[in-house]
DNA sequence: TCAATATATCATCAATCGCTTATATATCAA
DNA sequence: TTGATATATAAGCGATTGATGATATATTGA
């Protein structure tokens, strides 16, 4: 109902695969409007100009880039600091991808150790599987 | 048109905040779905068991959560696997906030260089810097 | 058995998304 | 000035999203 601005939601922005694309693109350095969409949409016909003008507004609105006017040109660069959200969110997850902890994490598993702890629960998702736990939150309601 | 199979996206599973917010309970342990729904939407009336439950569908479809029967409960857990493709590819921008690469780019910002260049025409968005002089937001028109 | 509990699924709806075509706005070049 | 080039904006459309209320399916306990 009241729904956040997802206009300008740096996770909306990067959930389209042109969107990433063209930061990709961008990572590497700046790039006219024109230039970026002959590089990200190679095989002519996949999309419009329009279309793809409007990502970079989507992008724009994110703040994940900045544009200049250079002559008729318009000149893309990236805008990081945005990203630092999302980059931020998804180093939470560093734990399961880190063998130390993912060792902590199984031990813990065979513990059936409690459901608050950190990691619990997960870690076999990495190694294969195993039997099965039965273990059963506690739920207050 | 074509549109790929978005349903089993990681990228859209984390794009809304609520889904955010149950994989980020989830992390903590295991938790049956009723458990998440009264931590994750603490306030009554702000979402509906449905609507949650179709949340959990979503992860679920993504491969970021598994779920389990006990007894009458649904107990679920996160499944950090797919979540790697994301953490990689937001890995790509740890350069933007690495402070001797920042540098690098500032560097490069200021040759104005060959847009060629990595990280060229970004860094400048990390040191804060002068006024509010971004761009124009209102451009064209 | 029956009612309560826990959760998923169905049907529907408004809002939003990504796309298209058509058009507008600058800028360059002759 | 005129036309070509580069890019953005507007309007409309079908598909998808996220929500809802109603209902279905198990499971537990009296």
């Amino acid at each position: 109902m009241v729904r956040v601005a997802a206009h300008s939601s740096v996770y909306l922005a990067v959930s389209d695969p042109t969107r990433r694309a063209i930061l990709d693109e961008l990572r590497r350095g700046e790039r006219a409007a024109g230039e970026l969409m002959t590089r990200v949409i190679p095989r002519a016909g996949q999309m419009t100009q329009p279309a793809f003008s409007q990502h970079l507004g989507v992008l724009k609105r994110a703040g994940l880039v900045r544009s200049r006017k250079s002559g008729r040109r318009r000149v893309y660069a990236v805008e990081p600091e945005p990203m630092r959200e999302l980059a931020e969110w998804v180093g939470q997850w560093d734990v399961f991808w880190t063998e130390k902890l993912d060792n902590l994490g199984r031990y813990l598993d065979e513990q059936h150790g409690s459901p608050d702890t950190p990691a619990s629960g997960a870690s076999r998702a990495l190694r294969k599987p195993r039997g099965k736990s039965n273990q059963s939150p506690q739920e207050g309601s």
